[in-house]
DNA sequence: CCTAACGTTTAAGCCAACTTTAAGGTCAAG
DNA sequence: CTTGACCTTAAAGTTGGCTTAAACGTTAGG
């Protein structure tokens, strides 16, 4: 198979089949004397599940060490492992939302209950000590938390 | 108050402050004759306000078209829509959590059932059948889904 | 007067995960 | 023999949210 119906047939784009041979993450590969790579039908396979992996928040770097490349050759422990340790960092995120969401109900409700008849500015200063004094403990959803939901949607070809 | 002072009550870097105001998000400031910048007292209570709203999952962008430089002025209505559009993109990746981690979940199953005295391949090839069998609808946590919990975090100062 | 600790600017660098661009080689059909 | 669809490469660009570097000015203390 070459890359063009790899591609077709996986969904992803030429460019980032090549970025992830580049990567070392898709080993795969030869070539024909023409220069042309060449894949045997498993990559289908491996590229689809590479995208699942990421779908299901690994990675790149960490699907790189799990996968084998051959694959014979799962380590299953090591494999196991970082899918338990997905699960924790899921429900962490998880915890972290919640606690986010509970925040922004708190100020959707501080914000709803005085319409705007009075001093916006002590308003303001009332929620957001609210906000602080309820120990926003830590960078609750921050850096690494969250992204954008909206803009992010470019998918594959 | 100059940039060290604010920088070391609101907990953020002097670049981070600067950062801020150069791309219009922190509009309180002004000069002294030797270039210096002087901040007032709100200052650091704006400088907070954006890391909670940071933290709670606003974009820069979204913090910016939100608050109004002068926190004399809010425009509650289109605050309180935000507020509620950012609850349900919360919801909406609390869904694709939950569906990522019942899919690991499914996969750590599957994987345990079966220690390695059977042939990986075609185990591997049970279990991914098994999960885009089981209606892969889409980039479950993809494209701004998850980010990474471990290396991400890089905090002010 | 010197030094150390502040402040200023612009520009470039970093991260991940790609995409895009530019400039070219290969191949099958008509 | 030319056209057009394929393939190749390296390098640069993208996004967001900053940090770091370089080169410089200011100010307080001794």
């Amino acid at each position: 198979m070459i890359i063009g119906e790899l591609a077709r047939r996986s969904g992803l784009t030429q460019s980032r089949i090549r970025f992830y041979e580049s990567i070392g993450l898709l080993k795969m590969v030869d070539r024909r004397p023409n220069g042309y790579r060449i894949y045997p039908p498993e990559a289908v396979m491996v590229l689809e599940m590479i995208a699942t992996a990421q779908a299901a928040g690994f990675s790149l770097d960490e699907i790189r060490a799990l996968l084998p490349g051959d694959l014979e050759q799962w380590d299953h422990a090591a494999l196991l492992d970082a899918l338990r340790r997905k699960v924790a960092d899921i429900e962490a995120l998880e915890a972290r939302l919640a606690h986010g969401k509970t925040q922004i109900a708190a100020l959707i409700g501080e914000i709803e209950a005085r319409p705007d008849d009075i001093d916006c500015a002590a308003n303001a200063r009332r929620v957001l000590s609210r906000m602080f004094g309820a120990k926003t403990d830590g960078p609750a959803l921050a850096a690494g938390g969250v992204r954008r939901s909206g803009k992010a949607g470019r998918r594959s070809a």
